[in-house]
DNA sequence: CATGAATGAGTCTTCATTCAT
DNA sequence: GATGAATGAAGACTCATTCAT
């Protein structure tokens, strides 16, 4: 017999990075659903499936916890973002429509959306975390956007030009959308698709051929 | 008679209602500064100049404070997007911006935006809270907006028509900018006035002389 | 009825001071039992009758509740020993004998002795109460023992005249005592009261007509 | 052969006295800096260079590593204590004398010093360190001072020939500069061979020719 | 033998809520 | 009504000790 038998001795001595990766989603879990302040440590190390003070071999306090998990969730929609917006050759709006996909397939879609929830909800109180995704996320997003934006309008296919010098407003329709599924979908539902399309086609003039 | 002055007796026995609206503010302003967990109910009753018991002779709990205050936050607003809109003579465009403007000034400009904010990141947690947005605050203001731009678009002023049927949209760039200011403006100043002019001249065709 | 029955209600609402004392006494009947580290906040209540919050209504934290308990302990002491050695009428060699008398009485047959060796202990994690006690303590009562050593020394009363120079050697015995009563003393027994009659007739020649 | 040189190999599985010894001498130095309760088994592990789980192969648990300390702390002084007043030839004074100049050099100069506050603090939540000490330290050692001083009195040396039935009073001075030393040094700094030659002159009598 | 990840009991401290005055 | 002392449940964090590798 292998002593490694996989199975049942998965509980002790586990990767490092493994375990390391196991409270994050632990962490994440119950943030999302429940907040930072309202959230226990234990909570977070029982969900894990590890004891309380494991948790501590591997973040040195409660707020390491919130500012890794802040971190970690920013590379990979940005990696997907910068692929996008890379190509020359893809049209603006075909971009723009693209990264709207995005978002409701990455973030909408899934419980990330809870994150982003919370970096808006608790980001305030972690300046750590808001200059990390000034820097880190918004600083390159909105170039490449603006970017994009500028090309849209020197192509002609902007309704306003002047949305190229206020790529903000390229999310304010999917922050809207975050915060109304956290509060209000049980009420009444959004429809996200709709949404993005109603605004991409407020955004752009109607492409040679296409009806309006 | 006694050595009580009237300059003494004024701290004490207030008339109810003021006692409560001073409560009341005492919590905005530490809800606003500290978020919901992070205030301590000695806190509001020290700002507020009163007893940490004397809170709970006007609320049950630290859970009424903030459904109270959200509840009260409502109304104002409401009566003046209602007062706006009422008027079937004003064109739709100058409603519009004169939503934003009043989004500027009341909300944005002062330490309202905070309470948003709050709203924004407790309310999933307060049910009751959410409801009661739900039902009174945004089914009015949707229901109001689908109305002007209804009208907007029956008079062709809109640049895409379907935007009557997505009057969440009109929200979005006011939350955008409530969170840009809370997370990102000490690390890059965003021109809200510019953001709402030009998302107004996005979503509007240029009125009869004027330059596009 | 008056409703003051002192006798049950003295459970709730203390004079402050009061309760204040009643508190630092269960801090020193613990501390002297157990040492600093091995009490708990929650016995001090306990023993104060109290929950373990009420504690931290009168000091912020573990450590102000040992060096108020410090501090505390100086006065005392100190002016009794000031008292003593205030007038020049009585021989030195009385003044020394009364005060090792002090000290049995005072100290060693009380349990002042627990914390004399807590202050031994603990002191030199606690630099506030170091400095304290030689500011307000050590350096007062080795001033008055110098000018009595010294007056002793100008009377040829004294054995060896450099003593004046080293008041420290005064307090030597007593320390010595209360170590041993601390560590020792079940295992063997230590007449005190020999032990400093034994030490001031070898400080002191003997005075006229005493048998030597 | 493999990868591992000698001077790897060096690291490990070294001879198990040694490495015992290894671990007190860790031990013995955090000990004296932090107390017993401020020290942790890791940063004993730590200094000795090794891991937590191997101070539990020598030491049974954490008093196990204070009470061995201590007990190895008595041979070594013992030893040269014994040493001295075996010598019948020695003067009695010379022997005292040399007991001060050996607490001079081997404890006041050293951190053994911080070894014995460690003892007279903690000595009482150890009550077989405090019975061994009794037994094998203090029995031993006033029994030999009892006999030095009973041949100086009968040599007609002492002052006081009282002080036979006290030698507890020989170790006074000694205490009292090891508390001093930790507590107050910083502030007023003790000369302590002057203390101990003053003591001394006031024990004995001035020898044949010298002057008093 | 040696390691160090894992455990969980233990302790300080905070704070919403109560209630005697 | 108003007060603020008192309560005690709750939660972050520590660290002696164990044990799989």
């Amino acid at each position: 017999m292998d002593s490694h038998t996989m199975a049942e001795k998965a509980r002790k001595r586990r990767d490092p990075e493994e375990r390391r990766a196991e409270i994050l989603a632990a962490a994440f879990s119950l943030f999302s659903e429940r907040g930072f302040a309202a959230t226990r440590i234990e909570d977070i190390a029982t969900r894990a499936g590890i004891a309380k003070g494991t948790v501590y071999l591997h973040f040195p306090d409660k707020e390491a916890l919130f500012t890794s998990l802040a971190a970690g969730m920013a590379s990979p929609i940005l990696a997907r973002m910068s692929a996008m917006t890379a190509s020359d050759a893809m049209a603006p709006k075909t971009i723009i429509a693209g990264l709207y996909a995005l978002a409701e397939s990455e973030i909408l879609g899934t419980d990330r959306r809870h994150m982003l929830r919370l970096l808006i909800s608790e980001g305030q109180f972690f300046p750590v975390v808001a200059e990390f995704y000034h820097r880190n996320v918004l600083s390159v997003g909105l170039g490449m956007l603006r970017q994009v934006l500028q090309r849209a309008a020197e192509r002609g296919e902007l309704r306003n030009p002047a949305l190229a010098a206020m790529p903000q407003l390229i999310f304010a329709p999917i922050l809207m959308s975050v915060i109304w599924k956290s509060l209000f979908e049980p009420y009444e539902h959004l429809d996200t698709k709709a949404l993005f399309e109603t605004f991409l086609e407020t955004l752009f003039l109607p492409s040679e051929g296409e009806d309006s």
